[in-house]
RNA sequence: GGGCGCGUAGCUCAAUUGGCAGAGCAACUGACUCUUAAUCAGUAGGUUGAAGGUUCGAUUCCUUCCGCGCUCACCA
């Protein structure tokens, strides 16, 4: 028999024990008092003389240390990521209880009764007068000062990760405080959050290749949304005047540090404004949301400060000149100049060569929060040109530590201009590229029922969290990021092996 | 998809030039009524990711496959 073979038995073995005792090994509910981390925040400053007359407290959690010591011992329990101590004494709980304390193993779930105390060391305790047996396990815990390391297992089973690794749950509480705290600051200046299809019979709204699914009834193949802009507008025209989203988008692309196909993204719309009320905006959301989720404006992200309170502001064609390293050196003329842009690049249009410049020479320098604006046309099929310089749009992105979080304009709302951009997108389709837009007649439609000018942006809520958390990579921002299946884990076959009527 | 790297006990990791697969934690037995990486004495635990090859002998060298990581390409 397998080593692991042989604590499963142990362990359902134990099940019957801890049910001859008279208690149940999967409990019920459980009144507990207060929260670990409420007792912890409450209590855990105050002294021994404080803490009488006697603190009396019910508590619920995971058992992650244990020390016996004969007739009495000590363990922590974990509730909500902390750690509070318990002590108990035969003496205390009384014969039954202490059996049964003899009886548990790292990993079980119990509840305490008794009262606090701190111990000769100092540290805040329970002294346990009554135990609970509530939940279980049968599989041994992470290894108890490493943690647990395995990367493939952290991600594969995250709950092991939220358990062992108490910095992971900080993560997740934080991302959900970004989420928080943007939903209430649109909330604040009058945008209602509003849900638009995950599945499109056209997928448009951003550059990148779909998902496909089908639906059987209609027998209609169904894309799942690259992004939820097309809909979003659809209701700007719709009188719905400030809309937002957060939600997943799907893209059929490759995995890295950077890229989950399943990413979350905040879109935003506001009737009547354009890209530069939406750059005062994002600057005013992004210093808000660094504040609340680290305390600071000022966010340590792998080594760089970050400053989210003055977000500097350049052109592309400013930022090509400004970041360029090494010869040659661009001037004003040279990034306006298509001889100069050709010379530099291989796309087709002098527009995509500028874009391309940009990503190759730029991209990965902008470290600071940075907002880039003024994009060529060719590469924003739904942005509204600049009066004074038709080939470029009123388009911005956010960029920082190097990575693009975000990305916003002026919304295109003439029908005939959007018919052409289209058949443009259709044309660069024609010549190859997968990932050109589809023509949304519907949308054009839409428009042409007369759309107010718009502003409207995209941020993206795993790579902003990223930063604010200081994850490398963006599976530590999602708690199940898409791995490979995992194959047969055999588990069942143990547990019918061992199982008893 | 390409390149590089990793995979050893439940967990974290060793193993010299190719020469008897090991430690700590976890588990099990026992001692211990203020410990906290508790301590002390003892026990058990391995298809070295999988399959094949070279060799007297493979954790070690070679091939293929599986999984993961890094990186490049694509993308946000």
């Amino acid at each position: 028999m397998s080593l692991e073979d042989e604590l499963l038995k142990q362990r359902l073995n134990r099940i019957r024990e801890i049910e001859a005792l008279g208690y149940r090994p999967y409990g019920r509910r459980y009144e507990f008092t207060s929260t670990i981390p409420e007792i912890l925040a409450e209590h855990g400053a105050q002294t021994a003389e404080e803490l009488s007359p006697e603190v009396r407290l019910r508590v619920a959690g995971r058992l992650m240390t244990l020390r016996h010591m004969g007739k009495a011992g000590f363990a922590h329990l974990q509730q909500n990521g902390e750690r509070l101590q318990i002590y108990v004494k035969k003496d205390a709980v009384g014969e039954r209880d202490f059996q049964l304390f003899k009886m548990l193993d790292m990993g079980d779930i119990v509840g305490v009764e008794g009262y606090l105390f701190r111990t000769r060391t100092g540290e805040l305790s329970i002294h346990a007068e009554k135990l609970e047996f509530l939940s279980k396990t049968l599989l041994s815990m992470p290894e108890k000062w490493h943690g647990l390391e395995d990367v493939e297992i952290r991600y594969r089973q995250r709950y092991l990760d939220l358990i062992a690794n108490p910095e992971v749950r900080k993560v997740f509480v934080t991302r959900a405080r970004i989420i928080a705290v943007l939903r209430r600051e649109l909330e604040a200046r009058g945008f209602i959050e509003v849900e638009t299809p995950m599945m499109q019979p056209l997928y448009g709204g951003a550059t990148a290749r779909p998902f496909v699914t089908h639906h059987n009834t209609l027998d209609i193949d169904l894309y799942l949304r690259i992004a939820p802009e097309l809909y979003l507008k659809r209701l700007i025209v719709g009188g719905l005047e400030r809309v937002y989203e957060i939600n997943r988008n799907f893209r059929n692309e490759g995995l890295s540090k950077q890229h989950n196909p399943e990413f979350t993204m905040l879109e935003f719309y506001q009737a009547y404004t354009d890209y530069r009320g939406l750059m005062d905006l994002s600057a005013e959301l992004l210093a808000r949301v660094a504040m609340e989720a680290t305390g600071s404006g000022v966010v340590e992200y792998l080594g760089h400060k970050l400053d989210f309170t003055r977000i500097e502001r350049f052109s592309m064609r400013e930022a090509v000149m400004r970041f360029w390293e090494g010869e040659g050196c661009p001037t004003v003329e040279d990034v306006s100049d298509p001889a100069w842009l050709r010379l530099h690049s291989d796309k087709a249009t002098t527009g995509e060569a500028l874009a391309d410049i940009f990503e190759r020479h730029v991209e990965a320098k902008l470290i600071q929060p940075t907002i880039i604006f003024d994009y060529p046309v060719e590469t924003s099929p739904l942005s509204k040109n600049k009066p004074e310089e038709p080939a470029f749009v009123e388009r911005f992105e956010i960029y920082a530590a190097g990575m693009e979080i975000g990305n916003a304009y002026t919304e295109l709302n003439d029908p005939q201009e959007q018919r052409r951009r289209f058949e443009m997108q259709f044309a660069m389709r024609e010549r190859g590229d997968e990932e050109a837009h589809q023509m949304d007649e519907d949308y054009v439609r839409a428009l042409a029922y007369a759309m107010p000018p718009t502003g409207g942006e995209g941020i993206g809520i795993d790579r902003l969290t990223m930063i604010l958390t200081g994850a490398r990579s963006i599976r530590d921002v999602i708690l199940f990021p898409l791995l490979r299946p995992e194959g047969p884990i055999g588990l069942a076959d143990q547990l019918r092996q061992f199982d008893q009527p």
